[in-house]
DNA sequence: TTGTATGCGTTATCAT
DNA sequence: ATGATAACGCATACAA
């Protein structure tokens, strides 16, 4: 490897003090249109590029954040993380993605090794740390964008970005209603997340809407993916082979939900009408072809890191986003 | 936000000079056991965090790496993503992660700013540079680890990984011949690609095993999507109706060829038997469920990941590490 | 317009 | 066993 060209070597080069070349390269007035030109064209000549955190230890500015994921390999964070990474590149930013596996602790372990970096700001999704744990990190760091959770108390370096869950599902029961299907299951995810709470929420607003009592036993709760799905629409179609539609925590589940009423008999949407949220490419490959709420998840991650950013040069101030997901109309409802 | 506190405040709460302070952190011999409980507990108290880029400068050793692939969003990329950062988490490293989109310019400019960061180490998936710039690139680094693909001349800093496709290729075409297939496509990705031109080799001499004349009009390029795979099978089917097998560059472009060939009426696999490369999660969740070559994503990740390590703490050598898929043999063929 | 001194947070080196 | 000093690469504040 090569010995990295500094700042003193062009110094140096150029026969002049560093502060000169800083200037130069920083585009900062104080020197000859001249001499700039010189310098600048010893920093291609040499190769010289400044050193980013070098900066960032005199500026306490690293242009680097962190962005917390669950699992990027879902297709959900992917998407949210191609926009926040989109935005970043835009805005020379460079990010450090961690996943946390769903688990607090890794997320503390992982917000502990991203402080330590002293980085400007965090993109946190999903974030599974209770309240209180929440409210340190959020003081802790100078910026931070929470997606997909909400914090009681507002911060003036806080921001978060949340889909309209309960109106999502509302939509959701209204257009099974307009399907003129009464026995509607909610297929849900973790219980101990929060956009689930939240969905459910607006189920049973939507069935009080439509005055139909609100029946536990139509209510599943299981992992967010296909497979979780077709584990609790096998669950329960034993329990109520009546059911006629299904609203699914997301397109995950609703994939897995359709499969298995197709293996147990059951037609889409002839049969069972089944609705999904979030519209992941998933969602127009299979087939039938999946009517979902449709979350714009790469503009979210890009909002998120223009937010962020807006953020850390104290031109944001504390917001709350909230995104209307639309009802994309395709063939399983 | 508050103020970090730093290895200074620590010396003075302890009375001690900074070095001490240090030393204890970093499990340093040089002073009392009793000394350093001292100490440790003061940092536990005042909350104190080494910031690892001050640490970077000092030692030029940053534990952070950048990982560079086409688009994260991809599964196949997000599987291996996800490997990367396993490992990484489990070393205390933390990753940078930036997306190309296929684009050799961006690429260029993704590597300049981690160089600028000074990072320890890179992996680098499906390099679209040419061989001199990635030449270049691997010199600049202090460790690199190439993912799909290959370099002529090796170097002590360089590890690369690569999939056999050669021998991937044949074994599917050994797989059509066991099924009495003859009339064999091959649906290719993008001309530029490294893989798909030793897919491409492979699937000619499977056919030449066979005594199967080589035939261009069988032989497909298109984009590595679902999408790409729609269009280049029903321009292949009306090309030549009478294909009854075909291999796809990828999961991706084999899903999309079969709902295309299914759409056209015919069933697979007992019309057109599919087979794909990859297994990616999307290849258990179509129906029927894909027959394809099963590439351990995560574990390529991983491997990359340790094989960075062990190169940057300098016990490992140059290597080019083979990996074998094996055919996971579903539904579709 | 240009330069000097100093500090960011940490570690290496050399003393004591 | 402990500390003083310099150094990593750069930018800020202040002088000249």
């Amino acid at each position: 490897m090569i010995k990295r060209t500094t700042l003193a070597d062009i110094a140096k080069a150029a026969n002049v003090s560093m502060m000169t070349v800083s200037r130069a390269i920083n585009n900062k007035p104080g020197l000859s249109d001249e001499l700039r030109q010189h310098i600048l064209s010893l920093v291609e000549e040499m190769g010289y590029r400044p050193n980013t955190f070098a900066r960032g230890l005199a500026t306490s500015q690293t242009t680097t954040i962190g962005l917390v994921v669950p699992d990027n390999t879902n297709p959900f964070f992917a998407q949210i993380a191609r926009g926040v990474e989109d935005a970043a590149f835009e805005n020379l930013y460079n990010i450090f993605l961690v996943n946390t596996n769903e688990d607090a602790v890794r997320e503390t372990a992982a917000l502990e090794t991203l402080w330590q970096k002293g980085i400007d700001g965090v993109i946190l999704c999903s974030s599974r740390l209770s309240g209180q744990a929440l409210e340190y990190q959020v003081q802790r760091f100078p910026a931070i964008v929470l997606v997909n959770r909400e914090l009681k108390q507002s911060h003036a370096n806080l921001i978060t970005i949340n889909v309209n869950d309960h109106r999502s599902a509302q939509r959701v029961l209204q257009h099974f209603m307009g399907l003129d299907r009464r026995v509607i299951a909610y297929i849900g995810g973790p219980a101990n997340s929060f956009s689930n709470q939240r969905r459910l929420d607006g189920y049973k607003n939507g069935l009080r809407s439509a005055e139909i009592p609100y029946n536990p036993q139509l209510v599943m709760s299981t992992q967010p993916t296909t497979e979780g799905g077709r584990e609790a629409a096998a669950v329960l179609l034993r329990r109520r082979p009546d059911v006629n539609a299904i609203f699914a925590y997301n397109d995950l589940v609703a994939v897995g939900a359709m499969q298995m009423c197709q293996e147990l008999g059951k037609r889409v949407p002839e049969d069972v009408a089944i609705i999904g949220v979030d519209d992941i490419p998933l969602a127009t490959i299979i087939r039938p072809q999946l009517t979902t709420m449709h979350v714009p998840l790469t503009h979210i991650g890009r909002l998120a890191m223009r937010a962020l950013i807006d953020l850390i040069a104290g031109e944001g101030s504390s917001a709350a986003y909230q995104i209307e997901p639309e009802l994309f109309i395709r063939d399983s409802a």
